[in-house]
DNA sequence: CCTCTAAGTTCGAGAAGTGAACCTAGTATT
DNA sequence: AATACTAGGTTCACTTCTCGAACTTAGAGG
């Protein structure tokens, strides 16, 4: 994408990093604890070539970082665990898992359920404040402040 | 995307309908308040073939409605607004620009700013429990819990 | 009836994604 | 030391998506 277009915010820059096909589903993985190239494979349904280029792209982002595992009658091989500025990227998938809870969850309802692990309660993404006031979901109450001049 | 493939989760679901390019930028334009195919065009970058595409592909998604308007010396055209479902995705584009401010940001501090219009106060995106605790933004502390029996 | 305009559509070329087959390099077995 | 085994890739031929530029559409206004 090209960053010297008309409005380059920093959703867009996000997206650049994680906009590809299957890149969010592979750290979606990597939250779950799937570290490894064959179970990735396997859960997310991605095209080895491809998964191959994306972890390399994570990595070259400094969103994951490979790690060295050895598997008894295997070779030392690369396991695959996310950095701060990759973990820093789960309010974004939790705010994804939870729209598709709401909106698109089969008749069972979701396959998977975040739970706080201190008090055992369901765990969500909210919209906040600084003064701690919680806002609604869709953003009412939000008011856009615009600090770029107009960079034709 | 093949949704019969080994995990089904609903974050799987949520990029089936989001996971295109320019998709979320679109989103941005429109929780922005810019509602016309000229602006969106302007403003994102995206090229006119691919954004009519994905704003039909949006409506088709029930994400945003298509409503009159009529400029002056010009005949009645469409803008595209959010519908409730749409509005909700307002946690993922704010936890995408969160992290885009943080890791992306150019020297001069993110461009655009969100504030909470009754108090001022700097809005963010947080992930919490329904017993009323914040946890950190790296997802340390969530419990993952699969309801999802193995589906091969 | 001619022009203007926002909103598309069409087009050929190039980039990215796809599944299947193949390769690679340590491990273990013989 | 030759052989088979395996997770993790790479390569290949094919299809699909994306791109920018040019073209089309249809109502408003002169």
């Amino acid at each position: 994408m090209d960053l010297t277009g008309p409005r380059d915010c920093t959703v867009a820059r996000a997206l650049e990093v994680l906009g590809e096909r299957w890149s969010l589903l592979v750290l979606r993985e990597l939250f779950l604890g799937n570290r490894r190239f064959a179970g990735i494979q396997a859960a997310t349904g991605a095209p080895r070539a491809v998964l191959s280029a994306r972890l390399e792209k994570l990595v070259a982002e400094g969103l994951v970082e490979t790690r060295d595992y050895r598997e008894e009658g295997q070779r030392t091989r690369s396991e695959y665990v996310l950095t701060e500025k990759g973990k820093d990227l789960q309010p974004v998938v939790t705010a994804l898992r939870q729209w598709g809870d709401k909106y698109l969850a089969g008749p069972d309802g979701p396959p998977v359920e975040l739970r706080h692990r201190d008090c055992g309660e369901r765990v969500r993404v909210a919209i906040v404040c600084d003064a701690g006031h919680e806002l609604p979901g869709t953003g009412r109450g939000v008011q856009v402040v615009r600090r770029d001049a107009v960079r034709a």
